[in-house]
DNA sequence: TCATACCGGGG
DNA sequence: GTGTACGGTATGA
């Protein structure tokens, strides 16, 4: 597979050592644009820079009609020169040209002849037969450069501004209000002087001045690209107001296609997009969050306020205030919301120091824009261009996006071995199972003649490893160990990502590999299930298993130590670099399906995981019913979850619950016209409780909480910052809710009895005591489904 | 009940 | 010239 040896570093970190790019633009004439700062002094320098635009064809036919200003590379300086790459990727001239426009317009004119048909887009040829990167990338590739060489994070000068606006809609509301937070930590407050247009637009010149005059080389805000800079937009356009947010290029925002942009502004087209400041990177701290919180997956929200709560860096006095009551408390204390605007952009410029390290580490390899590498997915976001500059660099010709041969992809392997409740319960998995494999078997695209992709993964582990030690040698908690993460987060994104990149079908990407793809999922469920075996014959209880880690229970005789040791024991008879760890340690666990069960810390702490356990249109009683009965069973105490439940029908009998409590969150889904066109055929509970509330205007997408009322009708509790005033009449339907607690909630703990103690321990209450058995003889059960 | 489509956020 | 990472919720057959 890997024929020839390179130097991998070059494949990961580019060759250029130019030290402090902090900006690109390019354009299709050639002509380069070079933003840096000086790492030892932070001064700012702006260079001018040529390079040839080129692109990688399939063929030379589309070019031959130039004659004489076609020659090979090394010859006569003609405007367009190719250079045939080695190996057997069908891409594989490189073409490139003084002018990126005419290159183009010359292989149109040629593949137009050719095929009869008149192409206007190079994409017309399709990706079998042509790469064309964007100008920036051209000369990142061709040149090795990459972005932030030498330069600290620190460095950066990274502007945030903040809109507050009357409303979500730019085509109805409008900006009152830009916070700003400069480089040196410096923030205001500017102010619209009046609610008419020439007020806003003057507000939106000052906001352009003070950009314009601190010069930063990144722009940030939190949703800055879904929603600041469209609202910007539409209403700088609106009110005949000139744009400038770059460092060069005339007025208006320039456009780039973006899965994650907004729709654009044709209706026609439905292509989204993301705006773009020449000399400037535009950057969503929510980018950050979303690619931080798919490795850790703890957040609650992608929210700012609840980002930065949940991260430790909010003030102690940050200011709230509602999103729908901003420009209602504006009219009336409007230093309020000057202190919410300026703690926005305070907390979008700690949250980017926290997590902007992962993208900043990327744009240090990857050959695009910071920006880009921000908001980039992972494959053919980062490994792809990887890839491309790696066989560029060897004079490879690079392989084509090609078909699947038809077979199917084979996935993990999940078993439930067990369900029910079990004691000593312990966590063993492997980190990052599938780049392991792929590691440790070499198993790699069958296309990929350089080897680049398994060598990039090596380079791509032992740098995370390196930051991941930085981690640890830093404070818990400290923003040094979070950026360290953060690095580490993102690496491992990508590394894990060249499973996902094999895997990838229909030509997605360009060393798919299918079968390379099952190889990797054959091993990992030929190691879980050596796991499996090896952990039982070391005298555990299987309980759950799950693509790359799995639950046991041990004996009661056993001690931490020797759960480790029995960790370490299965570990060793692993292959190499498939490293099993030790994941954590429980005193019980019930287990109710695959992926659905609850697990009791030693510190009593509880953890839900699944559907089953946890939804957010759980009404409040009955998760409050849940947590509290299987933190009891957990524990052995059956009289205990008999007492919560019925202490649980008591109180709904007794109308001792609030409303709040036995409502549920829905989503309005239909617009009032929608619903009472279909009201005669079915009549839906949600609509019902409004109408029935005397509400008969709402909007799509409002979360309302309903509830059944005794007479079957519905209610709306409607949400009040005066509690006395939110809790409406208890006039809900008791024995709905006391059934609903009995084949919702209470059947979550049927796995952990026999039937007949189930029955028992659920009865009504005035059914019971005939034939049951006392609680004190009922215990819990583990049930063996399946065994190792 | 099960599969699939869509959303995650901003004022 | 974009992306094929998840997990929950809403919906339609």
């Amino acid at each position: 597979m890997a024929s020839a040896r390179m130097i991998p570093s070059e494949w990961l970190w580019g060759w250029d050592p130019t030290p402090g790019i902090v900006s690109v633009h390019a354009e299709h004439n050639g002509r380069a644009q070079v933003w840096r700062r000086l790492p030892a002094t932070g001064e700012l320098i702006h260079e001018h820079e040529r390079f040839r635009p080129w692109v990688l064809l399939d063929r030379l036919d589309d070019l031959r009609h130039l004659g004489a200003q076609l020659t090979r590379e090394g010859g006569t300086n003609a405007p367009v020169r190719y250079r045939e790459l080695e190996g057997p990727g069908a891409l594989r001239y490189h073409v490139s040209a003084d002018d990126g426009r005419m290159l183009t317009s010359a292989i149109l004119h040629g593949a137009s002849q050719r095929k009869g048909t008149r192409l206007s887009q190079l994409r017309d040829l399709g990706q079998k037969s042509v790469l064309a990167l964007s100008p920036e990338e051209q000369y990142l590739v061709a040149t090795g450069r990459t972005y932030f060489r030498d330069l600290a994070f620190d460095q950066l000068h990274r502007l945030q501004f903040d809109l507050e606006t009357t409303g979500l809609n730019a085509q109805h509301d409008r900006m009152f209000m830009v916070s700003i937070r400069y480089p040196n930590g410096d923030t205001e407050v500017l102010e619209a002087h009046g609610d008419d247009g020439p007020a806003e637009a003057n507000l939106i010149r000052r906001l352009m001045e003070r950009i314009a005059a601190a010069d930063p080389d990144v722009i940030e805000n939190h949703n800055l690209h879904g929603f600041d800079l469209p609202f910007l937009d539409r209403r700088a356009r609106m009110l005949g107001v000139a744009l400038s947010l770059g460092r060069v290029g005339g007025p208006g925002l320039r456009q780039r296609a973006a899965r994650r942009g907004v729709a654009s502004g044709n209706p026609d087209e439905n292509r989204r997009v993301r705006f773009v400041a020449p000399g400037r990177e535009l950057i969503d701290t929510m980018d950050a969050v979303r690619r931080h919180d798919f490795s850790t997956r703890e957040l609650p929200g992608h929210g700012l306020k609840v980002v930065a709560k949940h991260l430790g860096i909010a003030a102690p006095d940050r200011e709230y205030i509602r999103g729908d009551q901003i420009y209602a408390t504006y009219c009336v204390d409007p230093e309020r919301v000057r202190r919410y605007a300026t703690d926005d952009v305070e907390e979008v410029a700690a949250l980017s120091r926290m997590l902007g390290g992962a993208a900043y580490a990327l744009a240090q390899m990857a050959p695009r824009r910071y920006e880009r590498l921000s908001d980039a997915g992972p494959a053919t976001g980062v490994i792809d261009p990887l890839l491309v500059r790696a066989y560029m660099r060897a004079g490879m010709a690079l392989p084509a996006h090609e078909e699947g041969d038809g077979t199917v992809h084979s996935g993990a392997a999940l078993y439930l071995f067990a369900s029910g409740v079990a004691h000593r319960v312990v966590k063993a998995d492997v980190a990052s199972l599938y780049p392991s494999l792929m590691r440790a078997y070499r198993i790699g695209p069958g296309r990929d003649r350089l080897g680049a992709l398994l060598a990039l993964v090596d380079g791509l582990v032992e740098r995370r490893l390196d930051a991941k030690a930085n981690a640890r040698a830093e404070p818990v908690g400290s923003p040094q160990r979070h950026s360290y993460e953060a690095v580490s987060a993102a690496l491992k994104i990508v590394v894990n990502s060249a499973y996902g990149y094999l895997a990838a079908g229909g030509g997605l990407t360009r060393f798919a590999d299918v079968h390379a793809a099952n190889e990797v999922t054959r091993r990992g469920r030929e190691v879980l299930g050596l796991m499996c075996r090896e952990l039982a014959a070391q005298g555990v209880t299987l309980l759950e298993a799950d693509t790359d880690g799995v639950y046991f229970a041990v004996p009661a005789s056993w001690t931490e130590l020797d759960e480790r040791r029995v960790v370490a024991n299965v570990a060793a008879m692993l292959p190499p670099l498939v490293q099993l760890e030790f994941d954590g340690r429980y005193a019980a666990m019930l287990s109710h399906e695959p992926k659905n069960y609850a697990l009791l810390g030693y510190d009593g702490s509880l953890l839900l995981r699944g559907v089953a356990f946890r939804s957010s249109r759980s009404e409040p009683y009955g998760e409050h019913f849940l947590r509290r009965s299987i933190a009891k069973l957990l524990v052995g105490n059956v009289a205990g979850v008999r007492e919560t439940y019925l202490a649980t029908i008591t109180a709904l009998r007794a109308r001792a619950l609030a409303t709040h409590d036995v409502s549920s969150r829905v989503r309005v889904t239909k617009s009032p016209e929608e619903y009472l066109a279909t009201r005669g055929k079915r009549r839906e509970l949600t609509y019902e409780a409004m109408l029935a509330s005397g509400r008969t205007t709402w909007s799509v997408g409002d979360r309302i909480r309903v509830y059944r009322k005794q007479n079957g009708e519905g209610g709306v509790v409607v949400p009040s910052e005066d509690p006395a005033l939110a809790e409406p009449a208890r006039d809900y339907d008791v024995r709905y809710y006391v059934r609903l607690l009995r084949e919702t909630y209470a059947e979550r703990l049927a796995r952990a009895f026999t039937p007949e103690d189930f029955a028992a321990v659920f009865a009504d209450p005035d059914q019971y005591s005939l034939f049951a058995p006392p609680l004190g003889q009922i215990r819990t059960t583990l049930t063996t489904l399946l065994s190792s």
